[in-house]
DNA sequence: CGTTTAACCGACCGAGCGGTCGGTCGGTTC
DNA sequence: GAACCGACCGACCGCTCGGTCGGTTAAACG
């Protein structure tokens, strides 16, 4: 038991710090020397615990980055009212951690779509599947917020739902210019302007 | 002056190429050998008109990719009356050559933008002067659509402009996956929503 | 005709990469 | 206390890559 539990935490330690890497310097351009350097570790060490650089890099899409998108662009949407509020607020928050150049997971998952598109297909379908997970919740959210009013009925929520995940796949690319700030906030007005073309139309 | 023309040829033919593979394989897993290779040319000949794979690349946003963005992305909604249908058909066009797998130059400015954020500052220097041109000319397309009564005078077209290209980059890293017909159509049918947002009010 | 030179050739170099493998060492088992 | 094992070490291998350099060739020139 706690020789498991020694390994775990190496493993997660390794995982933490390879993610890390990985999102700023790029799958292709870390080595996994750069990263046993960073954890002051040696080859041994790591391909005792990993197959290989793949294997390592999967394991970390299924342990971190999944998660995390998990709990912190869907779960914040899934018990609220209504969808274009909480989505608005979830994206805001994200684009904000972003601002403050911590990791924010929605991004991961586009930086690294678009690092291994054509380069390697295990890891891309790992990718997208997130990514496919990630819509549906939207779209799950939009078709209860059109029950509960919020939504236009006659709007596609599949359509919607891209929109949303695209622009911000976007936006990101674009923060990584400087001006976080003011993309942040010209971004949050426009999509309220772009939710407001899907409300039903308020009677005065 | 014969000389000249082919010097010319030769370097044109090289940075096609070389932008062909660079965008199916990105940069830094395309090898000057790769290109070489494909041109069926030698080491010799690249060294001799180029410094480095590095000043190679530069050339290649400069002579293609700016020109291409320009002539694809921007002269399409310059002298165009309405900004929302000129920007519309000119991204519906975009899509539809992205469809066939063509390179599709808004997309090579942010995939490439991608690949090189804090990989390579120079050359991220230069993806980001094309984008910024690109936002400059949505917007001047804006403003003169407020003056001719297209745009809502209170709309941010700084904002507006971002948003769009944000969602331009965006839908793209989704097409990598495919599906690209359905995805492009319920883009352009959320752009159209998003649009109606920033219009002025028909009075019927 | 010989000389010069732009354009190109391809063998080679050294650094860095992913991955292998024989070995070490502290703790557990019997 | 001998045998064993999980966790880790680091030298090493084969390969690829960007870049160098001493040629070669064919056309232009005088």
């Amino acid at each position: 038991m706690d020789k498991n539990l020694k390994r775990m935490a190496t493993v997660h330690r390794m995982q933490t710090t390879g993610l890390e890497l990985f999102y700023k310097q790029g799958y292709y351009n870390t080595s996994i020397d750069d990263i046993l350097k960073t954890l002051g570790m040696s080859k041994g060490a790591f391909y005792y615990h990993f197959q290989s650089k793949e294997e390592f890099f999967i394991s970390i899409v299924q342990q971190l980055v999944f998660r995390k998108v998990y709990s912190m662009m869907i779960e914040p949407i899934e018990d609220q009212n209504n969808p274009f509020h909480a989505i608005e607020t979830c994206l805001d928050d994200a684009l904000q951690t972003a601002e403050f150049n911590e990791m924010d997971y929605g991004f991961v998952l586009a930086n690294f779509m678009n690092e291994f598109n054509g380069r390697n297909e295990k890891i891309m379908k790992f990718l997208m599947d997130t990514c496919k997970v990630w819509e549906v919740n939207i779209v799950t959210a939009l078709q209860r917020g059109k029950t509960d009013g919020f939504v236009e009925r006659h709007v596609n929520s599949e359509g919607v739902a891209q929109y949303i995940i695209s622009s911000y796949f976007g936006i990101r690319t674009l923060m990584v210019n400087g001006n976080c700030k003011i993309l942040r906030y010209n971004y949050i007005q426009q999509m309220r302007n772009y939710f407001r073309s899907l409300s039903p139309v308020v009677i005065a």
